[in-house]
DNA sequence: GATGAATGAGGATTCATTCAT
DNA sequence: AATGAATGAATCCTCATTCAT
C-alpha cells in the first residue's frame, strides 16, 4: 500500500478513521487501529493520548477540511443557480476523496455525541446561517418560505451525506456500488438536477439547467 | 411510564430499542437494557438468547410494521402527484411514532450489517422495485431518465429518514427539536412541497401542489 | 426409550449418571440433567435438594449395589484361585450393567472428592482388609510379601475400573468399543487369566487355569 | 517457591498444570491459575489466547516428553524379559518427576476430550503397535494369544497410570502417600514381579527374575 | 409436581491504559 | 518511538437456586 511509508501518525489517523467509520466509536478497539497500522496497542499512546482524542483528532482531520472547502465555495457572492451547482459539484469531489467522512459524522450525528455539538456550534453552524443568506438573496428561492430555509439546507446535507453513508445498504438494492466513480458522477448530476429543480429559475424544467463540467 | 405494566418481552423491547438507537449496539451495555427494564442483567436471558439476537428483534419489531405501512400504501394505484403526497405522509406519521428507529437503520445501514442486508434484499428491494414501477408510470416523472429513478426513491429514503435520524444534530443547528410535532409538521410540508416540485407537473411551481390534510 | 416411564426421580438419576461420568460434576449442568430428564430446570429442585445432593445420590446408587455384591462375593470363604475368579466375573458382570460407575468413581478419585474419603473409610476400606485376608489364608499368594498384598488388590481395581473408565480413549487404540459384549468378554477372561498367574499356582501356566462359564 | 522466577510463562503452565489434574478443565478457573501463578486474570491471556489452549499447552507439554521417552525406551531391540522391566522404571520414574500427569490424562480420557483422540491417534497409536510387535517377538509372551496381547499393553497402563491418577483414593486405603518416594519404589519393584509373572519365561516364579537396581 | 421468570455469583474474555525495557 | 507484559474495569453470558403460579 501507498500508506505504509507515511508517518506513523497520519497511519494510524487512517487506519483509525477507516474503523471508525465502519464500526463507530464504541465499536473500535484501539488495538485493532495499532494493528492497522502495523503498530503494538501500547505503541498508539506514544502518539495520541487516548482514544477519544484519537477520535477527536479523526473528526476534525475529516471535517476541518471539507467545512474550509465549503466556506470558500460558499462564500463566492454568486446568488445564481449555478451558486448551487457548483457547491454541489465542490462537495462532492471533495467526499469523492474522503469517502468515509460522512459515516463517521453519521455515527456522531445519530449519537448526538458531545463533540458534535462542538462542531455544530462552531462549525456547522455559520455554515448554514451563510447559506440560509445566500438563499434569501437568492430571487429563485423565493417559493420557499423564511422557516422553510432551514430544511432546504439540512435537505442537501441529507442528500449528499446519506448518499455516502448509507452505501452500504444501497448497494444493496442499487446493484452497483455507489462509491464507484460513475456512480458518484451519476449521483452529482442528479442533485444538480434536483437543486435546479427546487431553487432554479421556475416555469421551467431541468432543460433550462445550465450544464458545466463535472 | 406507561411501560411499567407491559410484558417483559415488551419493556425489555422498548428498552433496547432505545439504547440500540442511541449508541448502537456496539455501545449499548446488556445489562443497561436490563435495568431499563427493571430487570437484572442475567434476567433478560429468559427472554432472549444473546444480545444479537435481542439486537434482532428489535430491528424486526421496528422494521415490519413500517414496510407493512409503506407496501399498503404504494400498493395503491395511484400514479398522480397526490400519490407522492400520501405515501410521505403515512410515512412521517409512522416515523412520529416511532422516531427511534431512522436511527436503528441508520446505525445499521452504516455499519453494512449483516441482518440489514438481508432486510435490504427481502424487503426493501421490492419496496424499491415498486416505487420504480410507480415512478416509470407516472407521467410526471418524465423529466427523470431511468438510471436516475432508483437515485430519485434513494433520494427520498435520505430525506424522510435523515430527518430523524440527524436529529441530535439538527436540534444543535435549528434551535428547536426536530422531533416535536411543530416541527414533523413542517418537516412533512416540505417534504411534499418538495415533491411536488420533483415529480409534480411540469411548469408549475408548487402553488399548483393540492392540498390535503396532513 | 425405556426410560420414558420410569418415575421421574430414576429418570432424573439415569440422566445426572449419564452426565456426570461424562462430564465431571463441575462441568455437568443442572439444567442438561433437567433437560435429559424430560424437565425444566427448576422442577428438579422438587425432588432433589441440591446438585451436591443430586450427586451423592448417583454415587451412592451407584456404588451400593457393587460393594453389596462384592462383600457378598468376598464373604464366601473359599481360598481356591477360583475365588479371585469368581470374584473378577462377578465384578465384571456387574460393571457391564452400569458401565458408567467407573468413569464417575475415577472422577471422583481423581478429584480426590470429599464424598469419596467417606466412601473409601466406610467401604473400601473394608473390603480392601477383607481382600487382604482372603489373600493371606491362600497359599499361591505365597509369591507376595506382606507389603505387596494391598498393590495387588489395587492392581485388580486398576485394571477392571481403567478397561471401563479410559473406554474412550481404548476405542482410539483398540479399533473396536470396549464396552461392547464382546469386548466386555474377552476383557473378563483375559483378567481371568491373568489374576492365574498371579495367584494361581506356581509352576503352571494358564493352562492349569480352571474353565468356568462366564 | 522455587517456581518464583521462572518465566512467567512456565509458571502458568506450572499451575495451570495442579489446577487441571485436580480439579479438571470444566473445574479450573481462569483467574485460579492466574492468581496461582501471581498473576491477574487478565495477563494470562498475554500468554495463552484461550482457556483451551492453556489446557491443550498442559497437555502436549505433560505428554510429549513422556512419550518421547517411551517410544526411546522401546525402540531398543531387547525381546528380553529386561525389556519390560526396563519400559516400567523408565515409565515410573519419569511420572515420578511429573506425578500430575496421570491425573490429566485420566480426565481427558474419561471425558472421551477431543484433544485425546488426536493424541491417540497420532502418538498412543504407535506405541501401542510398537508394544505390540515387541510382544509378538517374544517368546515368553507365547501364552497371550494376538488378540489378547492389546489388552496385555492396555493393562500396563492401567495399572502405572492408575496407582498415580487414583493416588487420592488409595491413599485413603493404604494408610501412606502412594506418590511418596518409598511408594513408588514399591510400586515399581511390585509391577517388575508382576510384568515378570505375566510375560516371563513359563515355569519359573519371580524367582529366576533378574534383580536390577531401578 | 411442574414451570417461567428472577437473580446473585461467578466465569471467560476484551479493552483501554500504563509502565519498564 | 516501540513493545511485551500487566491490570482494573467492563462485557456477555452461564449457573445453581428460589419462588409465585
Amino acid at each position: 500500500m501507498a500508506e505504509a511509508d507515511l508517518p506513523t501518525k497520519e497511519r494510524i489517523l487512517a487506519a483509525a478513521e477507516a474503523l471508525f467509520a465502519e464500526r463507530g466509536f464504541a465499536g473500535t478497539a484501539v488495538r485493532d487501529i495499532a494493528a492497522r497500522s502495523g503498530l503494538n496497542g501500547a505503541s498508539l499512546y506514544n502518539h495520541f493520548p487516548s482514544k477519544q482524542a484519537l477520535y477527536e483528532a479523526v473528526l476534525e482531520r475529516g471535517i476541518q477540511p471539507l467545512l474550509q472547502e465549503l466556506i470558500q465555495a460558499a462564500a463566492t457572492p454568486d446568488p445564481s443557480p449555478a451558486a448551487g451547482s457548483r457547491i454541489i459539484g465542490a462537495l462532492m469531489a471533495h467526499l469523492e476523496r474522503t469517502p468515509l467522512l460522512p459515516r463517521l459524522v453519521q455515527h456522531e450525528a445519530v449519537r448526538g455525541g458531545e463533540h458534535l455539538g462542538r462542531l455544530a456550534r462552531r462549525w456547522i453552524r455559520p455554515l448554514f446561517d451563510q447559506g440560509l443568506a445566500a438563499l434569501k438573496a437568492s430571487p429563485n428561492a423565493r417559493r420557499w418560505n423564511d422557516d422553510e430555509l432551514p430544511l432546504l439546507i439540512a435537505a442537501y446535507l441529507h442528500l449528499v451525506f446519506g448518499h455516502f453513508a448509507m452505501a452500504p445498504l444501497l448497494a444493496e438494492v442499487l446493484d452497483e456500488d455507489p462509491l464507484a466513480p460513475a456512480s458518484l458522477a451519476r449521483q452529482t448530476r442528479f442533485l444538480r438536477k434536483l437543486s435546479h429543480l427546487l431553487v432554479g429559475p421556475p416555469g421551467l424544467g431541468p432543460e433550462g439547467m445550465p450544464h458545466e463540467a463535472q
